[in-house]
DNA sequence: CACCCCGATGTAATCGATTACATTCACTTT
DNA sequence: AAAGTGAATGTAATCGATTACATCGGGGTG
């Protein structure tokens, strides 16, 4: 529609368009292939036309042009960040450790939110098979275009890729994900340590591999704490408020109540609290409760959390570490598995002795 | 370095290269310009041209390259976002809003977090000047580049901006926020329909915007309500949850307390609560306690609070569509005011007499 | 019948950079 | 002195699309 001749920049700029390569070139009296060098590789050019190139570009504020450059070089500087929810506190955090390491490599980063639309999906394959990007990172726990594959035709991401956060069971591609099981373990043991024998669980959502690894991890914790599994002891969730709000009320109701109650994540352990304090049962005098991962409110909530911390800022750095090694050339390790930290609040304490001793009479 | 004969898609890609517009004409039999007229300008192409050409799409899984269409067209496609800090949710939000309206209207979106780090702004000056957006918009509060603007050279920006959220006063570019005022007035409205004489407010750091504009809401809704406006029902904040707590100490400890406090962010009444409540004072029985923003937490706090909701999806979504129409050539509007709402749960409800009966035996 | 118009299509210039290849020239080597 | 070397630079092809302009042919008008 409106070409090359009319260009919105220059139409607001004070009637000069953007110099170009060619400016710059006639400016410093040399071709646009010396200009190119010496920005590209100026031990190649001598030192005065380096100079005479270098008062050229500050005089004409040259800025070389990215869709030029990416035509030609096959290379867009740009990296592709898919992920289900960008309104989610957790991803974002994950994002701005992407960001910054993105931007400090001189890459750009372009965001889709998939919002759970396949119709976006086949947009996106589109996308990335448009050249609009060098390399993709998948927070969105699968792998997109996949269907294509089998179509015998073009495969499915032909660009390098990296996942973070959920890993991608058969997909060979670096991942990026943090160490569950050992993060829930050792939520387990500073329970155990602090005299608990009766810990319940509140699940995620049955199947989930988060899951599968942080009930591993609570079985791995028992056995260290020399404490035997209960299977009473486990109560279904799926990692929601109501979820948590109803493991609450498991729990109120519940004989044999345990000491001590390991929720798998945060915000189904600000439900339980939510419900035991309606209830009458004081959080941690009375019974302690825990989360996982760490969110915003779980310094600020009443009590403060004690939870397993994700280093999610450092999830989104590893991940983009890893595919800007890829996109160099560079090898990236297959897995990566990052250390969750113990945050000892004030949501967890010792059990007392009545607690102890009920417990104690009832199993 | 590697260049156009060696691509890293080709490398990847099962040997074949990524189909050009070439490869769709010759299997078509049509001239290149007939390809790219049948997608841009279907109805300038006879109807049997293009269905060979759609054809021989078909067949390539030709998808046009970006870098080529941009460098031709002056166009990419793309827009910035600028904000302060991505990990925060209040601005996550807005960039779904965002992400969503460029999304289906076939832009892209490449998000920046400006970290407040000054070198970063400068970097991003030169990112637009590069071409590699159309546009931009700016949750940041301010301009950038904007001193370049005096040495006489270049304009700041020279593409189309829109601001988000706070408003930079003497910017000549659309805006688009919330109604401050109306909202704080709405909520004190409120109060005061709840029975409520005395209402405390707590404000946001001095000199902000938003603080100037929610001070006025304040006073509007205690005229309108035919309250008198009391200096000593004043207390200093910044938004923090700090500044809450501190507040609540306030209230705990001063004399002629007030019968609701109207915090002018919902972490500040958070921190507020649960102040108070340490000092024996529940909420709202003893005192009532609103907030502003209507954070995801709000809903889950305890008591959940009332407060004045911001619509940040529709805000981001209003910011993207001034944008989008700039670019395509029509008018934005100048200023956008989205309406907040009044979000009554249960940390707000009427005094009760011995309440109302202290204050006005101390006034 | 001559002329014009218009729709469909093709040819080739163009966007702005990168880079293979060619050229120049000073300097070393035999 | 002739030939060879290599650094510095220039020329021009190239990336893949868009689009101004040229061309062609069929149908309508005077």
């Amino acid at each position: 529609m409106d070409g090359g001749g009319r260009r919105s920049r220059s139409e607001r700029a004070a009637g000069s368009r953007a110099a170009t390569i060619q400016d710059v070139a006639r400016l410093a009296e040399v071709s646009t292939a010396t200009v190119s060098r010496a920005l590209a590789t100026p031990q190649r050019v001598s030192p005065e036309a380096r100079a005479r190139v270098a008062e050229a570009i500050a005089k004409t504020g040259y800025v070389p042009n990215t869709a030029a450059r990416s035509l030609r070089s096959q290379k867009t500087h740009m990296v592709l960040v898919v992920l289900p929810d960008l309104a989610n506190t957790f991803f974002s955090k994950i994002l701005r450790g992407i960001e910054e390491t993105l931007f400090e490599a001189g890459y750009g980063m372009i965001i889709s939110d998939l919002d759970g639309s396949p119709e976006k999906e086949a947009h996106l394959s589109a996308f990335t098979a448009a050249g609009r990007v060098d390399g993709a990172i998948l927070l969105n726990g699968h792998l997109f275009g996949q269907n294509r594959d089998e179509e015998g035709g073009s495969a499915p991401l032909s660009i390098p890729l990296v996942a973070i956060c959920e890993a991608i069971p058969d997909a060979r591609i670096p991942q990026v994900e943090i160490d569950n099981r050992v993060g829930a373990a050792g939520m387990i043991r500073h329970l155990a340590s602090l005299g608990h024998r009766r810990i319940g669980y509140v699940s995620g959502p049955r199947g989930n591999i988060l899951e599968r690894e942080r009930f591993q991890g609570y079985r791995d914790g028992l056995a260290a704490a020399g404490l035997a599994f209960d299977p009473d002891l486990v109560i279904p969730g799926d990692y929601t408020l109501e979820a948590g709000v109803a493991a609450g009320e498991a729990v109120v109701r519940g004989a044999n109540r345990p000491t001590a109650l390991f929720c798998t994540s945060d915000v189904m352990a600000i439900g339980a609290i939510r419900t035991l304090a309606s209830a009458g049962l004081r959080v941690p005098e009375d019974i302690s409760v825990v989360g996982f991962d760490d969110i915003e409110f779980a310094a600020v909530a009443e009590p403060p959390l004690t939870t397993v911390h994700q280093p999610r800022r450092e999830l989104g750095q590893a991940g983009a570490t890893a595919l800007i090694d890829l996109l160099q050339g560079r090898k990236a390790p297959d897995r990566i598995r990052l250390k969750t930290d113990l945050v000892v609040r004030s949501s967890a304490a010792a059990p007392r002795r009545t607690m102890l001793k009920s417990a104690g009479l009832n199993a």
